[in-house]
DNA sequence: CCCCATATACTCACAATGAGTATAAGTACC
DNA sequence: GGTACTTATACTCATTGTGAGTATATGGGG
């Protein structure tokens, strides 16, 4: 990041690493530097213009050798370029462009390195965790403060469209909880000033209810980089089978699903499940069993090339589409 | 672009500006400079540090600016910032950052502008529109010309590898076409080296097939963005309702049929059609009609913004998912 | 008035989906 | 060795969605 004092405008590469383990979406965090010392920051790393031919592998390259990770499954997600993205004291004036990419991993244990460590998605996004139904934190702190966000616009047309706003991506009165709007979500909290970072930006007070502002908070935009990739990802389990990148290459029906389940951030029928990805072809029975299930031992499946021949679309599938 | 000599490292914006008329989809281009003087190029700017606060109101200004265009919808794409974009000459050395976003309006004439003109997207990827079934193009070009490059790979493996993809990507030996797979085709014919940009950037002979290298051909990498728009279009059409962006307040649901149609690049059954939309609440009748269908007089609908609130994936659907 | 074109209503077979019941086969504990 | 508990797997059923088609309505042009 260190923007040349020379340049107006530095450029960075940042990675959201994804894992699951133990039914958990995980994030590799570093320490932050500096302005964001004790904040969890993404992976980062500049853009050496004469480094290697593409961004993905310079993207590569430095997470090999800050976390000695080796990335699988790598993709652009977005580019944050606005002004204001948290820098506002930090570096002030200069343009900081961050490509960043989603990355998914099978967590291996400890990272090797540096200070990078694995923390709990959902500790930075808890009102994303819709597995055991409707979290009461939804209900009772963003609901209602999101009711008086509502409230405090100024006429009764602004008061309509922040209503209309928040029931499509809250999913509420009537509409349905849509689990791929992760960065709409993430942003409509941010502009009512309901997560950390908009107080920190704005210079907002702090709210009084110990419940906010919301989940743990990210060095600048991060925060939002993560929104962006989970919406991502929750998407696209639905039609390509990267899933599959963040299990063992053998593995029974309800890991996959439990892993699944644990992305999408809500639950699924068993039965309609393995239906689903059985009949579809995207996996095939190893004939081999697993017995430390806890009940009656389960066959262990892989991932089924063929499939991507077969169908257009090859994904796990949710409820609600 | 023009790269400040004393940086290795320079950021434009560029726009995939798209517009559907009389049911074919259209592409704003401007002619190019420099090395790319007679090839049609997409609109870009640079983007001033120290200019606008976000990247998107800095792209709005210079299209206004620079063609009269007022954008509607307008999304990021994708960043392209590998070396050896078709750059090998005018710019070596020097590493370019280009941040693509896609536009929608609705076309509105000739362009006010400098020398921006309205094109056929399908004149630049020809091998895209199946509309009428699948394209002579397809069936007596493309595929005897894929077939030539899985053959010239060397060793079984690699033949395997190239013909799976070929498979996936063109719908062939049993696999269906996917609509969505626009930017996927135009790589493999790139590395295929079947379309111009590849005999351009690696010095390939012509083949000699008048129908070969494939399409119209566009300066730098400015192809790959406009099939990376193409098929991120493709896509949304069925989950978000970016349609009505390209028509007029009130249209015939034939109309509309055919503005999906000219960008999915596929055909669909007309009583199917307008099950579907009416019965998802996508659209509402206004009770005026149409008289100058060339048949029975059709009513006039609008979109019914409160389909937002009502479906978690208010699109058109497509057959085939 | 007849032909032609488009609009619109309705039918039917079949596939996909959401929800649930029933049974199998292990482990833990007494 | 039996019983409770846990997970796996098979199967059913109602409902909805999809692909394909037939039938009828209503305009314009000769």
């Amino acid at each position: 990041m260190s923007p040349d004092p020379a340049s107006p405008l530095s450029v960075g590469l940042n990675a959201v690493i994804l894992a699951v383990t133990e039914e958990r979406p995980r994030i590799l965090v570093v320490e932050g530097t500096g302005e964001s010392a004790h904040a969890d920051t993404l992976p980062f790393g500049p853009l050496d213009p004469r480094g290697d031919r593409t961004l993905e592998l310079t993207l590569r390259g430095w997470v090999r050798e800050r976390t000695g990770l080796e990335l699988g499954y790598v993709e652009q997600l977005y580019t944050f370029g606005d002004r204001d993205r948290g820098f506002h004291r930090a570096t002030s004036g200069a343009r900081v462009l961050s490509i960043a990419y989603l990355a998914l991993v099978r967590e291996t244990g400890t990272p090797e390195a540096d200070n990078a460590q694995w923390k709990d998605v959902y500790d930075f996004l808890p009102w994303e965790d819709w597995r055991r139904g409707d979290p009461p934190l939804v209900r009772n702190t963003v609901v209602p403060a999101l009711e008086r966000w509502i409230r405090s616009a100024d006429g009764a047309e602004a008061k309509r469209e922040r209503r209309l706003r928040a029931e499509i991506t809250f999913g509420l009165g009537g509409s349905d909880w849509d689990s791929d709007r992760v960065l709409e979500r993430y942003e409509l909290l941010y502009g009512a000033g309901l997560v950390h970072e908009a107080v920190r930006d704005r210079g907002l007070p702090e709210p009084p209810d110990p419940e906010l502002p919301l989940g743990r908070a990210m060095a600048l935009d991060h925060r939002r980089m993560l929104a962006t990739a989970l919406g991502r990802i929750r998407g696209k389990i639905r039609y390509r089978p990267v899933v599959f990148e963040l299990l063992p290459p053998r593995f029974t029906l309800l890991q996959l699903q439990r892993v699944v389940e644990a992305l999408a951030g809500m639950g699924t029928h068993k039965q309609n499940f393995r239906r689903l990805v059985e009949r579809q072809g995207l996996v095939e029975g190893t004939g081999s069993l697993e017995s430390r299930t806890g009940g009656r031992p389960a066959e262990l499946f892989r991932f089924r090339k063929e499939v991507l021949r077969e169908r257009r679309t090859p994904g796990v599938g949710l409820p609600g589409r």
